[in-house]
RNA sequence: GGCCCUAUCGUCUAGUGGUCUAGGACGUGGCCCUCUCAAGGCCAAAACCCGGGUUCAAAUCCCGGUAGGGUCACCA
């Protein structure tokens, strides 16, 4: 039997990590069984706008190699691919109602009439005796032709007919033995009534259902909050079988939720771009006006970790991490050791907190794995936003780019991080930060000793790190000063800033000329 | 409230009756290295929810509390 799994996101214009955590469970599965991922798009809500809303959530997966086997095009046009097709479920209405029509007239469901009052004051009789209200509906037990008949007059919800004092035990991937008794199991709604245009809507529960059997889903791994309609499911599946040849429902396996402080992450909870990030974002050439139309931009999306120039490998690390473990020792996995050993079964029970913290550092780990050359394939684009580079990067930039890489090495966390190391070497001048100055440049004496070193450095031969470095040392000693203070003032006047890499490698990428230039400014505004 | 799920350092986790004075990692604190900032090295503080059993022996099994959570729609 090959292994089918599925992940169904509902269109709603951005790819949460929460959905991700499942789906990467889900692909996971597939891939280590050999088996396919399919991706459906569960918009029975009516899709307006559907490639807006659907977009950004097969970008993300795209970006972060989730790729599926069969499921909607890329474009998200509305196209399927696979042998299944369509697998929008706002295009498989038909195929919803005809399952419900056939149960009806097997006498596994019926439409029923019961008013809304009426349920209600069931409901709260119910509550007045502290027990649960457990709804079968008006026609249960009405022959299944006189439904049909009844139901063609005057169409109602229809609802399954949930067999009385039996038991639904299914063995759950990761909460083991799930025993539930019919009895506490209300007749579930499978079709809407008719709209006012009337269409016959299916509820989730009954279409996911239908879609499963049809695409042969095997194994079906979803979020904990899941777990209570399962039992209602299997009932389902349990209808749409009788008198099938040979029918077998997917095997369940419910992971935990992602939690963030020990609550279901929220979108209200999220903090908003701190001023360090907004501030990134605008060095890659982000406008405000930019920023303000993304509201997706929350450590809850994929979306943000993109701009800001995260590893997908590094974020698909931390993911499965929360929530599995390869070993006692391990947190930094290779992917193809997480798909060699991934198992539902392993997954742990209780929610995992999103630390972004220690997502941070997975992808600190994964940049300094990469060479400098990678490092600077991976920031081009950033750069290119920036606009401190043009697109078909000449090879002096390139190369320029390159020793930059180098000098910068593990300083760079983010490929964004990059625009910050290389912005103050490829403009005309720097930006001077006006803190920087105040506490470098703007103190007695500053300027006259970086004339000074200037100077030194007028004649210096070669103009390169180690003998910059040499000359840095001598001259320190010999005006007495600490290397860390004429550090400070010599960065900022070449940089604008504090914090950068190496001096010596900062000035001898600069050149004499820039150097000079650059002191001298700096000097003019102590 | 009914039904269901969960419970090891602040966080992610290892642990499936003895090797647990509970291991690793993030984070935190300290020290070292040092031209700023990173990186790196060393050290430290930090947990078995509570109460009963079972057993020679329990973080591990059972029961009961407690605390969190999910779900109870003509939402998904």
């Amino acid at each position: 039997m090959t292994v089918r799994t599925r992940f169904a996101p509902s269109p709603t214009g951005y790819l949460h990590i929460g959905g991700v955590r499942t789906a990467l469970f889900n692909w996971l599965y597939a891939r280590r069984h050999g088996g396919q991922f399919v991706l459906r798009i569960d918009d029975t809500d009516a899709a307006r706008n559907r490639a807006e809303a659907v977009k950004p959530i097969l970008d993300g997966f795209d970006w972060l190699g989730i790729d599926w086997d069969e499921g909607p095009t890329k474009d998200a046009s509305g196209d399927s691919f696979g042998p299944h097709k369509p697998y929008y479920q706002g295009q498989r209405n038909d195929k919803y109602v005809a399952a419900a029509m056939k149960l009806m007239a097997a006498g596994l469901a019926y439409p029923d009439y019961t008013t809304q009052a009426e349920q209600d004051t069931r409901r709260d009789l119910a509550q007045r005796l502290k027990k649960a209200y457990v709804h079968r509906g008006s026609n249960r037990d009405v022959a299944p032709e006189e439904n049909l008949r009844l139901y063609k007059e005057k169409p109602a919800p229809v609802l399954l007919r949930v067999p009385e004092g039996e038991k639904v035990v299914f063995d759950d991937h990761v909460r083991g033995r799930v025993e539930v008794s019919t009895d506490t199991i209300r007749d579930p709604a499978l079709l809407r009534a008719p709209n006012a245009d009337g269409v016959t809507g299916a509820l989730y529960s009954f279409a996911t259902v239908v879609d499963e059997i049809d695409f042969g889903i095997t194994h079906v791994i979803r979020a904990e909050e899941h777990l209570a309609n399962t039992p209602v499911q299997l009932l389902i599946y349990q209808s749409l079988f009788y008198k099938a040849l040979d029918p077998k429902p997917p095997e369940f396996a419910h992971v935990p939720l992602l939690y963030r402080n020990g609550k279901k992450i929220s979108k209200r909870d999220l903090p908003p771009l701190s001023a360090d990030e907004i501030a990134k974002l605008k060095a890659c050439g982000w406008t405000d006006e930019e920023l303000k139309g993304r509201d997706d931009l929350n450590l809850a999306t994929v979306a943000y970790y993109r701009e800001l120039g995260y590893i997908p490998a590094a974020l698909i690390n931390y993911l499965v991490r929360l929530g599995w473990a390869l070993n006692a020792t391990d947190e930094i996995i290779p992917l193809e050791t997480v798909i060699a050993n991934f198992d539902t079964k392993d997954v742990t029970k209780a929610p995992g907190n999103f630390d972004e913290k220690k997502l941070f550092w997975v992808q600190a780990e994964y940049m300094k794995k990469l060479s400098a050359e990678e490092k600077l394939v991976g920031s081009l684009p950033y750069l290119l936003r920036a606009k401190l580079v043009v697109d078909p990067v000449p090879d002096a930039t390139r190369a320029f780019l390159l020793k930059i890489a180098e000098a910068a090495a593990d300083r760079i966390k983010l490929f964004s991080d990059f625009v910050f190391y290389a912005a103050p070497l490829l403009k005309d001048a720097p930006n001077y930060n006006p803190k920087a100055v105040a506490d470098k440049i703007a103190k007695a004496g500053v300027a006259d000793r970086l004339k000074a070193f200037a100077a030194e450095l007028k004649a210096l031969e070669p103009f390169d790190p180690p003998t910059i470095m040499a000359a840095f040392t001598a001259f320190a000693a010999k005006v007495g000063v600490k290397p860390r203070d004429l550090d400070g003032s010599v960065r900022v006047a070449v940089t604008g800033e504090t914090i950068g890499f190496g001096l010596p490698e900062t000035l001898a990428l600069l050149g004499r000329d820039k150097v000079l230039r650059r002191i001298d400014t700096a000097a003019a505004m102590a």
